[in-house]
DNA sequence: AGCTAGTGACTACACCCGTAGTCAATTCGT
DNA sequence: ACGAATTGACTACGGGTGTAGTCACTAGCT
């Protein structure tokens, strides 16, 4: 199970957005959001590859990253981790305290009542 | 912010079932579910006492470990940092990616729905 | 009275992670 | 054609974490 680290998974996220970059435009896609300088970058994205979350493809004398995992199956399962270490496996606590804690959007009750509805059938 | 480790929070969940424990007793607690010497619970209790997740109480030679932190404080607040790292803070895609991954309970369901027409009110 | 077992204090150590620096090769601009 | 900039490879280093070990003390059993 690859382990993917939060300063990873900023990496991740601009190839999940635009697969296929180098190490200079993935830094360049962080911008201003990550102030890391392009070594940083570079050595999660070696990192990333070693793991296996990522792979390199040759182009001229740079590599392009594109990803080997994809963003939905990662993310269900850090959320599957997640609540089974934080709440024993139950997503209903987990939206109880969300709520409890900063309030759930309109947004979210609106999507989460749909999507309860469709689960029903 | 206080971090809590994954192994850390294994004892703290041990005290937030029964608050002012013994070393051993902790170790007792964890039991065949954490294969730890009470070496290694003796160093996470320390490790917590040092963050502030935990407080002492002497009790004759030895001390009686309690918590400093509630239980639900903690795991909105970590549950809060979850979905903000991995889901841009909203909650239904990470409800949806659950239910993608590996379902719903009946229970969670229920209990969702319950709390929809809660907080619609 | 001495030995054993349990206790807290301190130390250890390897691996992950965040955050880079150095180096050697190569390409691009002038 | 040469110097500057870019690139990958390798190295660094301090803090957190998992998982203990050692030490000195003491209370209780024999």
């Amino acid at each position: 199970m690859i382990q993917i680290s939060k300063a990873e998974l900023e990496i991740m996220k601009v190839l999940w957005a635009a697969d296929g970059l180098g190490a200079t435009d993935v830094h360049a896609a962080l911008g201003d959001q990550q102030d890391w300088t392009i070594r940083t970058v570079k050595t999660l994205l070696a990192r990333l590859v070693e793991k296996g979350a990522l792979e390199t493809e040759q182009d001229g004398r740079r590599y392009l990253y594109r990803t080997r995992l994809r963003e939905s199956d990662y993310k269900s399962r850090a959320a599957g981790q997640f609540i089974d270490r934080m709440f024993s496996g139950r997503a209903a606590p987990l939206i109880a305290h969300l709520a409890d804690a900063r309030g759930l959007s309109e947004e979210d009750i609106t999507e989460l009542e749909q999507l309860l509805g469709e689960l029903k059938k």
